[in-house]
DNA sequence: TCTGGGGTCCTAGGACCC
DNA sequence: TCTGGGGTCCTAGGACCC
């Protein structure tokens, strides 16, 4: 069999839309662009909750993703606070995975693998002829999308997804970044290990303890110790990382998703543990609506409890068969209650409902 | 100072079976 | 006296990503 698509050397791009959130919002409303924006939460800064996006004008005061509202608020006083809109993302962003489908390079549509809300790994299709140089396909991409969706975004070149990925950081915003294996160490090799995709402020600590900081020097590490101390399948994988490997195809196959969950952090800290059975219940009740749209039911239950002061516990148990009877989960939500302590303050509750397999793919 | 909500995947240990 | 070895399932927890 010949796949020209896989064998042949092939670019991968990766596409990211700028401030995302903040733009689908500035969009409906005019007037907010150029003032800083900050999304999350209910959109009032008093509460619990935390920044989804911050526009660049908000990010210039040391907003960031992840932030507590609070904080936002007070490196940032005069930031517009807006609620998250989930319906308004999901609209917004099937649009321009719409834009982004319709694509055709080198003579035949593209295949596009969808990453979440703004973001997709894009490759030639199968057949195609010359692609020229990626750059001028990276440029008509952003011109597209921005004429269908009047958004914008950056783009990433690679020779393979992972370096896609991390290029399109550089290119942002409104840009195109190349990053191949010519160029991995002169770009990657001084960084700490945290700017490769998947390596977290956990794992360089564990690195660090082997005496590994750059991308370059986990290029250089020894495989083997890697595997002992990180595990058979993270080991080699971080190997792989450090050398901007990574063989793993742009596939356009669409997602299953395994699990379905709801969880909530509550304004006030519940203290009632009759308050917490009904929580219990009501994340259940809302989790089964998406399984019930997924029509397959629930094989495995699990809650989280986070306790103030900061403190999680996770419980779960396997169906003695399948279910997606509110009741049936519900019930069995909140028997996992019985295993977790219940004489201190609960901060947040979690329900999560893992699905059975998905059916057989020919 | 305060740490969301939606997910994915991996690891490790114990139970259990043959 | 010493007590296999391989495999699967279950559960809890860790880490990461957007």
């Amino acid at each position: 069999m010949s796949e020209p698509s896989t064998s042949a050397p092939s670019w991968v791009l990766h596409v990211d839309l700028d401030q995302f959130i903040a733009a689908v919002e500035v969009l409906r409303r005019p007037e907010l662009a150029g003032l800083p924006v900050v999304v999350g939460g209910r959109g009032d800064p008093t509460e619990r909750g935390v920044v989804a996006t911050a526009s660049y004008e908000a990010r210039a005061f040391g907003v960031g993703s992840g932030m507590p509202l609070r904080i936002a608020a007070r490196r940032c006083p005069e930031a517009v606070f807006l609620p998250v809109d989930k319906e308004a993302y999901d609209a917004a962003s099937a649009e321009v995975m719409a834009a982004l489908r319709a694509l055709e390079w080198g003579g035949v549509p593209v295949v596009l693998e969808v990453l979440g809300w703004d973001e997709a790994f894009l490759a030639a299709g199968p057949g195609h002829h010359d692609l020229g140089d990626p750059r001028d396909f990276a440029e008509h991409l952003r011109g597209e999308v921005l004429a269908q969706t009047r958004l914008h975004c950056s783009v990433g070149i690679g020779d393979n997804k992972l370096r896609a990925k991390i290029a399109t950081d550089f290119g942002k915003p409104r840009g195109v970044w190349q990053l191949t294996e010519d160029t991995w160490f002169e770009v990657m090799g001084e960084r700490p290990t945290t700017a490769l995709w998947g390596i977290g402020a956990k794992t360089a600590k564990k690195l660090a303890g082997l005496g590994i900081d750059t991308v370059e020097q986990l290029a250089r590490s020894d495989a083997r110790v890697l595997a002992a101390e990180l595990g058979p399948t993270m080991g080699p994988w971080f190997h792989r990382l450090g050398r901007g490997v990574d063989p793993s195809p742009v596939d356009a196959t669409p997602w299953v998703p395994r699990a379905h969950g709801r969880e909530e952090t509550y304004q006030e800290d519940l203290e009632d543990w009759t308050r917490v059975v009904e929580e219990v219940r009501s994340l259940t009740r809302r989790a089964v609506v998406d399984i019930d749209r997924e029509g397959r039911p629930a094989a495995r239950v699990g809650i989280k409890v986070r306790y103030r002061p900061f403190f999680t516990v996770s419980r779960s148990l396997t169906l003695p068969e399948p279910s997606n009877d509110p009741a049936v989960l519900a019930d069995a939500a909140v028997s996992l209650l019985d295993r977790v302590e219940r004489d201190r303050p609960v901060r947040l509750l979690g329900v999560r409902l893992e699905m059975v397999d998905p059916p057989r793919q020919p």
